[in-house]
RNA sequence: GGAGGAUUAGCUCAGCGGGAGAGCGCUUGCCUUACAAGCAAGAUGUCACAAGUUCAAUCCUUGUAUCCUCCACCA
């Protein structure tokens, strides 16, 4: 057999590229037919709105583990990838732009807008599916979708009108967050609060028959003119007897009266509260408890409205608060002005303070589909992996408002419903609508506002499989198996799927929900744009590759944790990935000349079946840590079992064989290192795709693609417990004398005579085995295992170990009193240890409660600290008669 | 106010009811015909603090401190 030359350096940018399009023309990424069960996964859809960051990375590259091992199992796998429409945020990208060429997207139309946003849609799509590539993301492209898509819209109209017939749906005239920047009303949610400085403003209100007056403190004063009462606690005492009394709205003509309400707190300020229902969500309830008259004051673009005097009309709140400020202080209405912190809702998308604001809007009933999917998880249709989220899942079911669904944009799905301009009846249809059903006209117009993002989102893993069609697809793939997203998106997203799930189709659209941490940089912020904190994923894949990125990012995520990194972090990943391309480029180098034998393991040796061992304990572990989603545990098995356990250990042993065996010898050897090369490929490529292909292609013993090929199993057959033993000890010994050989400064090249003493046994038997593999490790001239201690070692260096002692020969100048000293601090530490587990093992307690394994190992222990200070003080006499 | 997370080596973080781990960094020696992105040998820890449970606690319980996140409220 010839050998097989790679290219000296690791470089993936030789193959990432090429690999993927061989993949993909070969349509490895489309489900399978096969037997087995499904394994699906839908895509969280990142937003057209921009291009995928650190998080996505790391979502998208937690989902391709899963899927490519998933497939290796021999299950059809289906991952749907796909984009989300993004309502807002995509319509600020456009207006922005409109905005730089001085325009406003009424100057538009609503068509040409729509043409302009869908443009953006396509160009930031496009970069989103190039980076998902890059990355190596193995999801189905042929079921990709766009939740503007015409199917997705059929089943946003299905699911809206559905809603509407089971009286789920209802239009009403409420108080809602209102971006004035965005022009839009929003859902409780995509408000953020930000604990911003404020003032408290005191301002008397004086009776109006003169009497007096009352002072109540408020943070915004320039809502003064839509108050329609001052309301205290029914129990404050102070003010019994003013309720009822009627008060003049300063700066107005206007009187409103002093009522009571449980919802005043009597400790905070004077324990009276101006009543604006119209621009307060506690005030909005308390008027509607007593039926007063809500007094709207802003325009839709956050200016003050007809309703409050002339010349605060047209003006911004802030502005006005200013100039009503002022007034008040000129009309010797204002006491006083404090300091005071308090939270204010931005919107979520463009971060502007958001107002409350009365106006007519759609909204989900959401209790009964709240029930439900509570419902799920207390029968355990759905889990969470870390489990704690599911404290975050529950409160939020439990504490339900109703979904505001209506937004005021033109990027959406608009909202199916019709009203006749003759007969004004209103028409809830899943088709498009043009003759109204009662009077036949066919003067009809659609409600102009649009759905909420999520209200398609919320179907995504149903609609995408062409729900609400019986589709083959629905049929084989719904319900998926497990979700991957972040902890940001419960609310707005998981908790909704599920919800839509239950309701439409009465099932879980999933069962595991694997919630990852957050991407942050290396100082632990989150990673934004604003900071110019954030890493580009592509910027990594051309620094150090696909497979670095991959491999690093699952390396490093645990459990839910949040990933700090920053662009040196991938050095970890790069480095494996390297490593994995030299052992290999060694490996390949020594084909020249040698044939492939089968592999019979009676003719096997113990470092053979050890490596086998080893692989099949990295199979088992690598299997519980995938059902687990517990990827930072897989991540590090395979690097020890890669690095420490076949490169420092197997390789390095197979050497002295690959250089003075018999062809025979030779030819074995080259076959097991082979067969585990090639094992090692298939239970890395998940974690390592590119690299991994690239590689099994040029194995002289594959079969097609890795990416195909089976998933190495876990074996019972291949535990070799004896191997593991038999090993471990030669390792041992091999570390106690590399050590002592460093420590007395003995010059690598210099080769010395070694005694390893030790009681006949399999041992035994095997050090003498592996002569030559000692003689490599040990850089040593001869070694001599002396079973019968007939070897004369006086004047030898001694070595401490447990269950054998070594001897080396060695006659340059020793530091004898750096040895000494060295050893007595072992004897030191040996004797505290001892100390420790005598004090355990003379314990009656320990000896009756222990469980037996646990007594039987401290008395091993106890057995090998003495074997240790024992030999330690013999070799510092030994050392002394020097 | 409620919930959750974090606190372990200089840094970033795993882990776990029975003698403290990894990667990076650091020290020392090696370009050993795969890899200097490497090999070998090292040093470094009151596992935040306090009490409790237990034969045994870094791990379980409770409390304290510091930091972070989310939810709710805020006139």
């Amino acid at each position: 057999m010839k050998a097989v030359e790679l290219e000296k350096a690791y470089n993936p940018k030789d193959f990432e590229q090429r690999i993927y399009c061989k993949w993909k023309e070969a349509g490895e990424f489309r489900p399978r037919k096969s037997e087995k069960e499904h394994f699906s996964i839908v895509m969280p859809p990142p937003n057209v709105t921009g291009i995928l960051h650190m998080g996505h990375a790391l979502n998208n590259v937690l989902q391709d583990i899963i899927v490519r091992y998933q497939r290796m199992l021999g299950k059809p796998v289906l991952w749907v990838p796909g984009t989300d429409h993004a309502g807002i945020a995509t319509q600020n990208v456009v207006e922005r732009q409109l905005q730089k060429e001085g325009l406003r997207r009424q100057d538009l139309g609503r068509e040409k807008f729509l043409e302009r946003t869908w443009a953006v849609k396509e160009k930031h799509h496009d970069i989103i599916k190039s980076q998902l590539e890059k990355m190596g993301c193995s999801c189905d492209w042929d079921h990709e979708r766009f939740t503007m898509d015409e199917g997705l819209s059929r089943a946003v109209r299905e699911a809206f009108v559905t809603l509407y017939e089971r009286g789920l749906i209802y239009k009403g005239k409420y108080l809602v967050n209102y971006c004035p920047k965005c022009g839009t009303a929003l859902a409780d949610d995509e408000v953020e609060y930000e604990n911003v400085p404020g003032k408290l403003y005191d301002v008397r209100y004086p009776y109006a028959d003169g009497s007096g007056y009352i002072t109540v403190a408020t943070t915004r004063p320039e809502t003064m003119f839509g108050d329609t009462a001052v309301a205290v606690n029914p129990d404050d005492e102070r003010y019994t007897d003013v309720v009822g009394k009627m008060l003049l709205l300063p700066l107005t003509d206007r009187q409103i009266p002093i009522i009571t309400d449980r919802f005043v707190d009597k400790e905070f300020g004077t324990g009276m509260v101006k009543i604006t229902p119209a621009h307060d969500p506690n005030d909005f309830e308390c008027g509607k408890r007593h039926n007063l008259e809500q007094i709207n004051l802003l325009n839709p673009d956050g200016t003050l409205n007809e309703n409050v005097p002339e010349k605060y009309r047209g003006m911004k709140a802030e502005e006005a608060r200013k100039l009503v400020v002022d007034d008040l202080e000129k009309g010797g209405y204002l006491v006083k002005i404090t300091d005071h912190a308090h939270d204010v809702g931005h919107c979520y998308r463009c971060h502007t303070t958001v107002e409350p604001y009365l106006s007519e809007q759609w909204f989900v009933s959401m209790k009964s589909l709240a029930d439900k999917a509570l419902k799920a998880w207390k029968d355990g249709d759905i889990v969470f992996y870390p489990r704690r989220w599911e404290n975050t899942y529950t409160h939020w079911m439990e504490n339900i408002k109703d979904w505001c669904i209506s937004r005021q944009l033109w990027w959406g799905h608009r909202i199916p419903v019709w009203y006749c301009q003759d007969c004004g009846k209103m028409i809830v249809s899943r088709t498009d609508v043009d003759e109204c059903p009662d009077c036949h006209s066919h003067n009809l117009v659609q409600d102009s506002d649009v759905l909420d993002t999520w209200f398609s989102s919320w179907l995504w893993p149903f609609s995408t499989l062409g729900w609400p069609d019986k589709t083959p697809d629905f049929g084989q793939f719904f319900p998926t198996n497990t979700l991957v997203s972040a902890y940001d998106i419960i609310f707005f997203w998981i908790s909704r799927m599920i919800m839509a799930s239950e309701e439409f189709i009465g099932k879980a659209p999933f069962r595991d929900i694997v919630i990852t941490g957050l991407v942050r940089d290396i100082q632990g912020r989150k990673m934004s744009k604003s900071l110019g904190n954030g890493i580009d994923p592509i910027e990594v894949i051309d620094k150090y590759g696909a497979d670095a990125m991959k491999f690093t990012l699952c390396y490093l995520a645990a459990q839910g944790q949040d990933v700090m990194i920053d662009m040196d972090s991938f050095r970890l990943g790069s480095r494996f990935a390297n490593k994995i391309w030299n052992a290999t480029r060694y490996l390949l180098l020594n084909l020249e000349g040698r044939e492939l034998v089968g592999i019979d393991r009676s003719k096997l040796s113990i470092m053979d079946r050890w490596i086998y061992s080893r692989l099949n304990a990295a199979s088992a572990s690598i299997r519980s840590a995938m059902e687990n989603y517990r990827f930072n545990e897989a991540a590090q098995t395979i690097y020890s079992f890669f690095w420490n356990d076949y490169c420092d250990w197997y390789i390095e042993a197979s050497k002295p064989r690959m250089l003075n065996g018999t062809d025979d010898e030779k030819n074995l050897a080259v076959s097991v290192l082979m067969d585990i090369l090639e094992k090692s490929m298939r239970l890395m490529h998940p974690f390592l795709s590119f690299v991994t292909e690239e590689i099994y292609q040029k194995l002289p013993n594959h079969k097609g693609d890795v990416i195909s090929a089976s998933y190495p199993e876990y074996n019972a057959e291949n535990d070799d417990a004896e191997a593991d033993r038999l090993v471990g000890m030669m390792q041992e010994a091999s570390r106690a004398i590399r050590a002592a050989r460093a420590n007395l400064q003995i010059a690598p090249e210099k080769k010395l005579k070694v005694v390893i003493r030790l009681a006949e046994g399999k041992e035994a038997d095997f050090l003498s085995e592996e002569k030559n593999l000692l003689k490599a490790f040990l850089s040593a001239s001869d070694v001599i295992i002396d079973t019968a201690s007939s070897e004369d070692v006086q004047g030898a260096f001694p070595v401490t170990s447990v269950g054998f002692e070594a001897f080396l020969f060695v006659r340059d100048a020793i530091d004898i009193e750096a040895e000494t000293k060295r050893l007595s601090a072992e004897i030191e530490k040996n004797e505290a240890l001892l100390a420790a587990s005598e004090k355990k093992l003379s314990n009656e307690n320990f000896i009756s409660h222990a469980k037996p394994e646990a007594v039987e190992k401290e008395r091993a222990k106890k057995a090998e600290f003495e074997e240790k200070i024992s030999k330690a003080k013999e070799h510092i006499a030994l050392l002394r008669s020097f």
